[in-house]
RNA sequence: GGCCCGGUGGUCAAGCGGUUAAGACACCGCCCUUUCACGGCGGUAACACGGGUUCGAUUCCCGUCCGGGUCACCA
């Protein structure tokens, strides 16, 4: 059969060959060892965090090599394709600080001389590499249609090697006329891949994350080219890593099991094979009805509302804290380094690829909560201000005008215990604040206390009254505490903590109890930042219109 | 089912033939303390199982079990 005829015949209006694309995209010219990494997400949807991890992945891989980091987008199922997914993801990314070298910077705007990449808009680029595997004997039009293809599965049942290939390829063999008539007759046909591969044959495959697997080479002449002429994954991935000249496909590990034909193609296409690192998916503990635990599972975007990268924005973690974490899971030896290096901007962290985990992590919330705390108990006062203000604007705007009206005193409040080597952290996420720092806003103030169980009523009673008494708003904070301190004794509570704790039977309690009252008394809460401060800036009618109140309730 | 990957405390994880089997989160206790915190110290808790190989296996090999992935004209 004359391969040429049939090419033309395929592929009449593809007038260029592989070299024109060779030469307009040649190879990048990077110092010595710089990685070459893309993310390539098809937007099906928003962003989800196991997207955000790869993508973190790669782009920690090509900067920690002086590489380049690419975004490029696989949107070659026009099914499920939704409306501003592009967007999303560029946006998403964007939120966590994930920016693209070069790559699809907007729904329709490309940055970069690798492109399009958007692989929609390179359906010249893979049919032309198409035509040329027919030229080379190395690719055939399948005329087999959805039932046949179903009959071929249900007839495999019980072999060993699925697919379409050996006898079960039909079109395999087809002649130059047999091809001719059906085309003529305006079947649709699909192209696909002559694999030479041999069915006794293994072959290597060097994983940067897992090492050398061993996997049976591919047989099967899977689907190049769908009826609609757009390609599958595996040859726009073959075609795009090629010219956009990838060093390493960081990916997803449900994709090693497709990495024979995707070294088959490489080498059918006459491309160098790229190295590939599969990354183990974030993992979610999967419980019945009553909460037991039966399993683990991948973070569904579906069943997990922490999969959804919103999720993330809308209980207010910084964009920091997220990358951290994500950090702690790609590489162990992060969460040292951070000790080490608390105030480093994170992008100075030797990243390394061959540290991440070959099986998948749980995501751990608490964990996510210890890292955030860490992370913005270092931030400073107007710093959380203008985070919480913003978070607020799109989440609680009722909030957001309180935090609004007043930002002096908003930033004095988030000031108290900040800062300093032993900084508070009290904070995970701003959806927090509201509740943590309600008793600074009146409108918001409602002091339904508990009493802690060792103080009486009576007791408590007296001591908010003996206090408001000597309360001065004048007090410094060795002032003030002084006076709490002489408040002890009378009261049968003594200022001496060692004291109490030699004789705890000799009374009601101490200096920390009388205190925690007046905490209480005036907060409502049993833990503030230094009730001091709290005091000074609530101002001295607030805090006497307080302690009065409290009286009241005592009554 | 075939093929592939993985299996160290509740979770994340060091470890790569000889270790008292790190560390972090969570939990518990104690200490510090001019309140609340921060912090410090300590504790509970692990090499899935069975066979080899070896003077010696968490580390190497084989089997079992368990978990995950994949077998599309989806990525």
């Amino acid at each position: 059969m004359d391969n040429l005829q049939l090419a033309n015949l395929l592929f009449p209006e593809i007038d260029k060959t592989p070299e024109y694309y060779e030469n307009k995209y040649p190879p990048r010219s990077l110092p010595e060892g710089a990685r070459v990494t893309r993310f390539a997400p098809s937007p099906t949807g928003f962003l989800h965090l196991g997207g955000l991890f790869a993508a973190t992945v790669a782009a920690k891989t090509a900067h920690a090599s002086n590489g380049i980091f690419y975004l490029r987008i696989e949107d070659t199922d026009k099914k499920r394709e939704v409306e501003g997914g592009i967007g999303g993801i560029i946006d998403g990314l964007a939120y966590f600080g994930v920016v693209p070298d070069e790559g699809r910077i907007s729904q329709s705007e490309d940055k970069g001389d690798y492109g399009p990449y958007r692989q929609s808009e390179r359906r010249e680029i893979y049919q032309t590499f198409a035509k040329a595997l027919v030229e080379n004997g190395l690719a055939y039009p399948c005329f087999c249609s959805e039932e046949d293809l179903a009959e071929l599965r249900a007839a495999q049942e019980n072999e060993p090697v699925k697919g379409y290939h050996g006898k079960w390829a039909k079109c395999r063999t087809l002649g130059l006329e047999q091809i001719q008539e059906n085309l003529a007759a305006g079947k649709p046909w699909t192209l696909r891949l002559r694999s030479q591969g041999d069915p006794e044959k293994k072959i290597i495959i060097d994983d940067f994350i897992r090492g050398k697997i061993e996997m049976p080479a591919n047989v099967a002449d899977i689907v190049l080219l769908k009826q609609d002429g757009i390609p599958t994954y595996h040859f726009a991935h073959c075609v795009d890593d090629h010219l956009m000249r990838s060093t390493h496909i960081v990916r997803g590990d449900e994709w090693i099991a497709s990495v024979p034909v995707h070294i088959e193609l490489f080498k059918a296409c006459g491309f160098k094979v790229p190295k590939y690192a599969h990354i183990a998916p974030i993992m979610k503990e999967e419980c019945d009805e009553s909460g037991n635990v039966i399993g683990k599972r991948k973070l569904s975007k579906r069943k997990d509302p922490e999969a959804s990268v919103s999720f993330y924005a809308q209980a207010g973690y910084p964009a920091e804290s997220v990358n951290e974490y994500l950090l702690t899971l790609a590489n162990s030896n992060f969460e040292d380094w951070r000790r080490a290096n608390p105030d480093a901007p994170q992008e100075a962290f030797p990243f390394n690829l061959k540290k991440m985990s070959a099986s998948g992590a749980l995501f751990d919330l608490a964990k996510l909560n210890d890292v955030s705390k860490n992370v913005i108990c270092r931030f400073s006062a107007q710093k959380v201000y203008e985070n919480v203000l913003a978070w607020a604007k799109e989440q609680d705007s009722a909030f957001y005008e309180l935090l609004a009206a007043d930002a002096d005193f908003a930033v004095q409040m988030f000031a108290i215990d900040r800062g300093g080597k032993k900084p508070r952290k009290d904070i995970a996420k701003w959806s927090e604040v509201k509740d943590y720092y309600a008793y600074f806003f009146r409108d918001l103030y409602e002091n339904d206390f508990a009493l802690p169980e060792n103080v009486s009523r009576e007791d408590a009673a007296a001591i908010v009254r003996a206090y408001k008494e000597v309360y001065s708003a004048a007090d410094d904070k060795d002032a003030w505490f002084a006076r709490i301190k002489e408040l002890c004794a009378p009261l049968g509570f003594t200022p001496n903590v060692k004291e109490y704790k030699k004789a705890p039977d000799a009374f009601k309690g101490h200096v920390g109890d009388v205190s925690g009252i007046i905490r209480i008394a005036v907060t409502g809460r049993r833990n503030t930042p230094d009730l001091c401060a709290i005091l000074a800036l609530l101002g001295e009618e607030e805090v006497n219109r307080r302690l009065e109140a409290f009286l009241e309730k005592m009554n």
